[in-house]
DNA sequence: GTCTATAATTTGATAGAC
DNA sequence: GTCTATCAAATTATAGAC
């Protein structure tokens, strides 16, 4: 593996536990196994590190996520969901725009686009996915439920919580509870 | 007002913006007007510090949501919320319990129950709300919606993507999509 | 590309005077 | 309770040798 792609795999993972000003250049070169001024020859500033973390993050999602045309209906909700899924039980890594969301009002600017755009990408896949009639409202409300219900399942330790919200988004059930 | 509860309004509105590692003593010093050793003298550490501010923030939602037999069905709903649209729109702050939550793993270890049971109050309250028959789960997905709702609509700028968020909970559309 | 060395600042926390 | 003074450590970032 290439030293930049590295440094960017260890950034995210810890960006993903502490979020920004959770980790620090020399967490990362230690966890590369370099020098911290190694790690701003590749990236020379923390905001340039964060953008392309950023930007890495969303060309992963649309490559997971393929065409929404070939997962339609439920199915797309699945395939939305199992990022989250994944997130929780495999790595056990918070989402990075979920995190980086948060802490937004105290992040440079030049991140706010790069999150937003991860949204919005998810937000209009699954659109897609849902076909013709489906509202993009709905959608969003569809991952915004996602982002909370990874940081509640996270918050109380049991991956059931995650899971049975996923469950109710496939099932149908009302959000109405009354 | 007394010095502590200036140190924790500061701390929190701190926290809310940027997370646990987003500000410091000093910070907070300089808001209060102080400096940071007073800080410590009603706070001994940082862990203290965001502790305090757990419980207090739990309290003050229990006194905001009051009973849950006054509040049936939607209205429960709405009551709800009400606390995540307020920060949003009122504060432009985010939901202190949501940010700490996404940041979990980086943080003290006897930070996590407060902010568990800052989610399970709301889930309980809800659940009383929406009366006999109610899932917890459906409660829980709806907490779980506006904490997602909250971080969506602050990282667009745009409020009206929670109020969207909140209007589907509220007229029972659907969450499934297809 | 990576290193040593270092600058300039900030951090959480403490000792002790008042 | 608040202050001055300070500590030891950590932070982002840069200069320059190799």
């Amino acid at each position: 593996m290439d030293r930049r792609t590295a440094i960017l795999d260890s950034a995210e993972r810890r960006a993903r536990k502490g979020g920004y000003y959770g980790f620090s250049f020399r967490d990362i070169a230690e966890d590369v196994g370099v020098k911290s001024a190694s790690v701003h020859y590749h990236f020379p500033t923390k905001e340039a590190l964060v953008e392309a973390l950023g930007e890495r993050y969303l060309e992963r999602a649309k490559e997971a996520l393929g065409n929404p045309a070939d997962h339609p209906g439920v199915e797309g909700v699945q395939r939305v969901a199992d990022l989250f899924l994944t997130a929780n039980e495999t790595d056990d890594l918070m989402c990075l725009c979920g995190i980086f969301g948060a802490e937004l009002a105290a992040l440079p600017a030049a991140i706010q686009p790069k999150i937003a755009a991860y949204f919005d990408y998810l937000t209009e896949w699954l659109t897609a996915a849902l076909g013709v009639g489906a509202e993009p409202a709905h959608a969003q409300a569809v991952v915004a439920a996602l982002e909370g219900g990874l940081i509640l399942s996270r918050t109380k330790d049991d991956p059931a919580v995650l899971r049975t919200i996923v469950q109710l988004l496939q099932t149908g059930q009302k959000v109405r509870l009354s």
